[in-house]
DNA sequence: CACCAATCGTTTGACATCTAACTTTTAGAT
DNA sequence: ATCTAAAAGTTAGATGTCAAACGATTGGTG
């Protein structure tokens, strides 16, 4: 007896639609002079315009490492400050500067026309129930990684 | 007048999502020797047992040169064979060896595991869902490529 | 005060991914 | 037959991401 077909996992299609559509919107801000986590980066500031590094890592969810790297990179380019907050100096904190606000408007057109166009002809309802089950596989990630610390027995 | 709040783009929730549930993913995978490239790999060459390079990309959603980059490092590792195809000699056809079996075996528990973990729940019915939906956003995304072909201005 | 553990951030070195340019091979047109 | 264009892979160089180790600062405890 014999179950039915399998399904392709859910991590492969998350992950294959991640590489596809951000090949996509890459393209989309490459063309104003952006990238992908710029954007985001930028984003999370516009939401919470004096946060610290450690917050805005979880905000779009990368590591510490990973936005060093491309904050030290945008401060260069001058789209940001960074300084230590005086109540606690080992946080730094990060505002935008107007040239950073200039490259925000810049890549918000290209972005929502780009968040127009991938979501044409998917109802909004199914769009919010994407985002409720994204959440949930977040959650449950959060879990596992909670659970998992130090089980590695490779290398 | 104002509109009702903005909801997070759900570029920057898919991508925030893969971040993370792949964090968690490679960690798995890792006690067992694996990564999530190799793994969706040796899972595509189960399903297609003789496959070209050109359709394991396809498959897995990554560019040709991505796909290169891991079969040379898993071609060196007696993973798999690539032989030309005598019809076509453009082609590379692309075979697992008895090692690259055993290496699907042992990561086929552990992402079995983690992917069980993922979906703890959540109805099937809502995984459901979420695949419909994102094999929507993808068809969008590749016509967005189709039309954008080279209106970069940038650079 | 002095120590110790935790927190915030950076550095380093590895891997993953992409685009652009290139090589080899095939198919089509003349 | 030859030329040209397209297709399949590879290579080179750039960018993004991570984990692990480190540095600086703080808070707690003796």
């Amino acid at each position: 007896m014999q179950g039915p077909p399998e399904k392709r996992p859910i991590g492969m299609v998350l992950w294959k639609t991640v590489n596809e559509t951000g090949r996509a919107f890459d393209l989309a801000l490459s063309s104003v002079g952006g990238s992908r986590p710029m954007w985001f980066i930028l984003l999370a500031l516009k939401a919470d315009p004096v946060a610290s590094q450690r917050e805005i890592a979880a905000t779009v969810g990368i590591q510490g490492a990973t936005l060093t790297h491309h904050l030290t990179a945008m401060e260069a380019d001058g789209l940001l400050t960074r300084r230590r907050d005086p109540a606690n100096r080992r946080v730094h904190l990060v505002e935008l500067t107007d040239r950073g606000e200039a490259a925000f408007q810049r890549m918000r057109d290209a972005a929502l026309d780009y968040d127009r166009k991938l979501r044409q002809g998917i109802p909004d309802e199914d769009i919010d129930r994407l985002r409720d089950t994204l959440d949930r596989l977040r959650e449950n990630s959060a879990s596992i990684m909670k659970s998992t610390r130090g089980h590695g027995t490779h290398t």
